[in-house]
DNA sequence: TGAATTGACATACGGTACGTATGTCACCAT
DNA sequence: ATGGTGACATACGTACCGTATGTCAATTCA
């Protein structure tokens, strides 16, 4: 058997530890999970996380980067199945409150990424929900779809309306049953956005 | 002079712990708070904090709940000076928006509060400023003021809203010219809930 | 009034976790 | 083949939390 390459490896143990990290800071939050578990876990120690991510900070926010990109992911799939542009940003909206009822988006991006990272506005994977969602205002601004409106405001509102619906969702009992609540009201208050038919 | 009773000295301890881990959750953020040194700062040790709290997190839920219902004093404040019944409410909603610009607010409150401590829906304090909210909105929707919308889910949006746009205009690099165009927006985007004219 | 008791707080201790400094061994270049 | 590099393991120091125990002043009661 060929002798495994040296780089190898190491991007083998590097998505370990990612895949691992991703896991126990879901389930038990980033304060409590202990580094030395999580690289037992995979079968390697704390050193193999220092060399890789720097610190226990460092993990988290190669985690953080990595599930945010999936949530841009999944919203860019919602838009692209939605009617014209405004049902996209509507569709796009809804998906990211759908997406925090993943325990991982919820206890990861929206909890303990902002606590212990800081703003999202100032990670490195550029929140990439928001700037979907910039690029969807700006366009449907350009369009007359959306009144004249500050681009970046308006979707910070809508993100943060749809994100912090989300994690009510999230909390609540019977989320199956909040849900459409949530995004009945979020199409509402979005139309605030529209031109008025005057 | 009087001797001091043992009530009264157990009061004062009570709140000159309060006040410095206010202080200090502010400024280090929880996670990173020495409770040794929270409690030396106003001359204590760790006994009386366990005593009289509990445990840490015990400590940071009872200044949640105290800078929680000074929002919500502060909130009550902005809307009664506003005009009609819908004024008071973007007013109360662009209070929001200000008081995360306060570092004690944002750090605790909206950060390490929902982080450490849950969601806030199940906080004792009952997120003192969403339950202002939930009243404004069940008044305005009876008087016909606003459409008939699911009330709960709306005011959640208004506060989440207003909130996720109080973080983005306190992380920016100038929060004074950031501010208007957060509450423009926000005015803009509650009127998605009143009435069509027609 | 004085002894007993309570309880608010201090002190001492155990356990755990992080970050670093150092060691080691496989892999690569020359 | 040999010296070097670097990915990772090991060992150590430090910090901190929570608890168990001690102590002394304030209160209570005879």
């Amino acid at each position: 058997m060929a002798a495994r390459r040296r780089i190898d490896t190491m991007e083998e143990n590097r998505t370990k530890l990612l895949a691992a990290g991703r896991k126990a800071f879901a389930a038990e939050g980033f304060a409590s999970a202990s580094m030395d578990e999580l690289t037992a876990s995979v079968g390697l120690t704390r050193g193999a996380l220092y060399h890789n991510f720097g610190d226990k900070k460092g993990l988290l926010a190669a985690v953080v980067a990595q599930v945010d990109g999936e949530m841009a992911e999944r919203a860019r799939a919602a838009s692209a199945g939605a009617g014209d542009a405004w049902e996209q940003l509507l569709a796009e909206g809804e998906a990211y409150i759908a997406m925090a009822l993943d325990p991982e988006v919820r206890r990861i991006v929206l909890l303990d990424g902002p606590a212990f990272l800081g703003d999202p506005s100032h990670w490195p994977s550029q929140n990439a929900c928001l700037q979907a969602t910039i690029e969807a205002v700006e366009n449907l601004v350009a369009d007359g779809v959306m009144r004249n409106v500050d681009i970046e405001a308006a979707a910070r509102l809508l993100c943060g309306a749809a994100l912090n619906a989300a994690l009510w969702v999230a909390a609540s009992d019977d989320p199956q049953a909040i849900l459409p609540r949530a995004a009945e009201a979020f199409r509402l208050m979005a139309g605030g956005f529209r031109p008025t038919p005057h």
